[in-house]
DNA sequence: TGGCGGTTGAC
DNA sequence: TCAACCGCC
């Protein structure tokens, strides 16, 4: 009796408890995935385009045996248990921390098929720590410290021989969206993993010091990764424990955050779209034309704050920047320019390729204030202080700003001190100290 | 996982 | 003059 094996955000498959309980108990298995229209996301153009590339990867580590169909999962996967009279349904991956409604309509319509839910790219799933009274933490070391006390599984092999039902219809993969000139991280499982071991052998011995400098090679990048299950958290914990370094501990810490996130997601779906902390719903925020256009420019990279237009371009150029500077431009977005965090999320979904929804959310939430565990709405981050502190060769705003590349050193994150302002590079669009204080005014009038 | 303005104290 | 520190937003 064959397994149906049903990959949704976890499209590897190395580290695969699903297949490998499977293969171990010698079925041969249908490896499904169910194109869900829902999945396309017009609005998340990279993010689409690498999950597209994922699947081709998986299907090729698979000799092209991946069966794809297109469908509602609640239809696809009873038609296909069905058609190949499966025992067992495997849901790997995609333990959604949004909710189960789907998992739960796909149970249902399979009736007496057993439903098995394993393998969720969350190493400890969300929902499963909480505090001795059994509700969620809502501090994140507190959370931390549970969630290491509660542990996570150990990696299981990639089982050496896989056995595939022959002869199953497979629909063709649609076009990918067109995203110009982005380059996006080599996608699949085998890229993720060299990823990985090629950050654990040359940068985490020094990725508490370096991590916040985005001029220089420093982070795992591993993110789009993550989010689409090509590597799972448990397979770098597992090597994070035999490492005793402060680098390895702060990375741990790292991948807790998304654990945290996931989980304040899970107890709370509806701080995807609102504020968590009430209050916040009474910030005044700008709107109307003059705030569209310095939206605007804020997205497009012409603020005239280096540091700020550097990311905003990268992510434009990559799909992706790295954290700090993301804290820099929603704090500029934010506090700099008074407009709300949702629309900066909105933004961030649509062109970042690792785009997660607790984590982007709840990152945003977090740099706003109005989030749990979150930063105080006094903490202004000085957008050329950051860039002087983080990117002090200024080589990261010279990668990404031309206008700025005969600049030499920390002096390109302020260009209106140059002898002769560079061509063509806009001048500051907003007064940094001016809106800091006009950001505290306004922040004053909700304080409870 | 800030930053500012003010104070202090070592030069 | 300035690094170090503090209280505050």
């Amino acid at each position: 009796m064959p397994s149906i094996l049903w990959f949704r955000r976890d499209l590897r498959l190395t580290d695969h408890p699903a297949l490998c309980d499977a293969v171990a108990g010698d079925d041969t298995v249908v490896p499904l995935f169910v194109l869900d229209p829902a999945l396309l996301e017009p609005a998340g153009g990279p993010r689409v385009r690498f999950m597209l590339d994922c699947l081709r990867a998986l299907d090729d580590d698979l000799d092209g045996r991946l069966v794809v169909r297109t469908g509602d999962p609640a239809d696809v996967v009873p038609a296909v248990a069905r058609e190949v009279e499966a025992s067992a349904v495997h849901i790997s991956a995609d333990f959604n921390p949004y909710g189960r409604r789907r998992d739960y309509h796909v149970a249902r319509a399979l009736g007496e098929v057993p439903l098995q839910t394993t393998g969720s790219p969350y190493a400890v799933s969300p929902g499963r720590v909480s505090k001795p009274d059994g509700t969620p933490y809502r501090v994140y070391t507190p959370f931390y410290r549970a969630w290491t006390e509660h542990g996570y599984p150990r990696p299981p092999n990639r089982p050496a021989r896989i056995d595939t039902v022959s002869g199953l219809r497979s629909d063709r993969l649609p076009a990918a969206p067109d995203i110009g000139d982005t380059a996006l991280p080599e996608a699949g499982e085998q890229a993720a993993l060299r990823r990985w071991a090629d950050f654990r052998d040359e940068h985490l011995l020094k990725y508490a010091e370096d991590r916040n400098r985005p001029d220089i090679p420093s982070t795992s990048r591993l993110s789009a990764y993550l989010r689409w299950g090509c590597i799972h958290p448990r397979t770098p914990l597992a090597d994070l424990e035999s490492r005793t370094g402060k680098g390895a501990e702060v990375f741990r810490k790292e991948l807790a955050w998304r654990e945290f996130y996931a989980d304040v997601l899970f107890h709370q779906p509806a701080s995807a779209r609102d504020h968590l902390q009430p209050r916040y719903a009474g910030l005044k925020v700008d709107a109307g034309k003059a705030a569209d256009e310095r939206f605007a420019a804020w997205a497009e990279g012409r603020t005239g704050y280096p540091i700020v237009d550097a990311g905003m371009r990268q992510l434009r150029a990559e799909a992706w920047i790295h954290n700090r500077i993301r804290m820099v431009v929603a704090s500029f977005l934010v506090k700099d320019l008074h407009l709300g965090w949702k629309e900066g999320a909105r933004h961030f979904m649509r062109y970042l390729v690792d785009g997660d929804l607790a984590s982007n959310q709840h990152g945003w939430q977090w740099v706003a204030g109005s989030g749990t565990d979150a930063s105080p709405f006094y903490r202004v981050f000085n957008p050329v202080k950051q860039g002087q502190k983080f990117d002090p060769s200024g080589d990261y705003v010279r990668r990404y700003v031309p206008e700025l590349r005969g600049v030499d050193g920390v002096a390109v994150h302020t260009p209106w001190d140059l002898p002769a302002p560079p061509d063509g590079y806009p001048t500051p669009i907003v007064e940094h100290d001016h809106e800091r204080r006009e950001a505290l005014e306004r922040y004053e009038a909700i304080k409870g």
